[in-house]
DNA sequence: GGCCCGGTATGACGTGCGTCATACGCCGTG
DNA sequence: CACGGCGTATGACGCACGTCATACCGGGCC
């Protein structure tokens, strides 16, 4: 509204994004000219399931989950972070958005309408490889997610959960692996596939047993090795000896 | 072996996928030229978990499912039938085959290398926009699947399976929908997600009450309401009110 | 014929987890 | 301050489903 800051804002922002990085400056260009760059406070719907899909979505920072709306309760399919494309498939395909966005932090998002996105796309051999490639990404992690959801108990889904999330964004520190990500109780189980009180019951038992912390916005993970013993049945996790 | 036949056997097959359509003839005869036809038994692997994938895989007829091999049993996937790409992220993406594939049926494949796809691909955008749309089918189906394990019971689980065949593959007749398949009941557990016990004995209770009807290599849904009023819960499924 | 084997069927038993209910701490608001 | 709403926590109860065991049936093979 107030003139440079605003473009500034959107060339930085085309810089920061890894899908960008192949096109010619030129094309870099014309991007930064016609996407544009949005914030949205934690919680805030970046869009609804049904809402038509006009432009595609890339996050800039913060993180967004894309929730699948059902009968017998919500389902978290994926979480996006920083130079992810969401909602890409709907845009391309012109078809109305399948699932909800939803901030889980404070976000920027870099917009740019589906007609440059097509452009772009049609020049850029390799820009179509990419978007496969992120397609293929989540492919594999919703196998993952079908895979697990058969048979695996519960806790043993909520451990895998957490150790995929430290592998995608945990930082260690003195006291363990960190994973800065607020997550309540109920979008756990959204995750997994359960009910807010099983996911409480598991999560506040690791927490008395030091399996896993639940800190201001973060959990802590003390010992790796504790969570993939779970994962992999060695569990001994509480339930039998008990002083 | 012998000579001509089998030419013949590729252009036929070349034109009967829909992928190939829309190239140009040079590009079809190229096609032609290079691809081979190969058929399988009932029951036999087109590859393992984890085999390279060396050629892009295309239907010509019969049903090939993929599996995922899991500690805790099995799970299918996805279904493939005539016409249809099989395992072409893995050729794309240099990777091995994330999953195995199995012949339902006898079934015939054409076979096109990895080399000419590539090709094909960086010369038709349109070829590129084939695949991106094929991954986004598989895409929508495993979201699907993830929703319906979320919760579902697993009466519900293969009501929703079956519709799904219907609606995919059924042909009327004039004792009901018919679904030409031969999937054996450890084989309806592991697309649903359970054991074979489970299934056997919501599969032969529907069959006692009309529901659903286990022929030689194929089903019968005599009233596909019955089926999707156990999806909507409004089953009065024979185990309470009998007699 | 007798044998084995894979698919189907049915019962008995235990339990993980969903459901319902209750309670506590924290925060923003009137 | 009291009040209500939201997230977290914990107990009690029941049932759907997994597990284990047994049995029947048809087909291939010697």
């Amino acid at each position: 509204m107030s003139g440079t800051p605003t473009a500034d804002r959107v060339t930085s922002a085309v810089r920061s994004i890894p899908m960008f990085r192949g096109l010619t400056a030129r094309d870099q260009a014309r991007i930064v000219e016609l996407a544009t760059v949005r914030d949205y406070p934690r919680g805030d719907f970046l869009w609804h399931e049904g809402d038509d899909a006009a432009s595609l979505t890339l996050i800039i920072h913060g993180r967004v989950k894309v929730v699948r709306h059902a009968e017998a309760g919500d389902v978290i399919l994926e979480i996006f972070g920083p130079g992810e494309p969401v909602g890409a498939i709907a845009v391309y395909n012109y078809m109305p958005y399948p699932a909800s966005a939803v901030c889980l932090e404070p976000t920027s998002l870099l917009l740019l309408p589906r007609r440059e996105y097509f452009e772009m796309l049609d020049r850029n051999p390799e820009f179509a490889r990419a978007i496969i490639r992120e397609l293929t990404r989540l492919m594999v992690g919703l196998v993952r997610k079908v895979q697990e959801m058969r048979g695996a108990r519960i806790e043993t889904r909520i451990a895998q959960l957490f150790l995929t999330l430290a592998d995608r964004m945990g930082t260690e520190t003195k006291d363990g692996i960190e994973i800065g990500l607020p997550l309540s109780r109920q979008e756990i189980a959204e995750m997994v596939g359960t009910t807010v009180e099983t996911a409480i019951r598991i999560m506040s038992r690791w927490g008395r047993e030091g399996v896993l912390i639940t800190g201001q916005r973060r959990f802590v993970i003390p010992a790796r090795e504790r969570l993939t013993a779970i994962v992999e049945g060695t569990a001994a996790t509480g339930d039998e000896d008990e002083a």
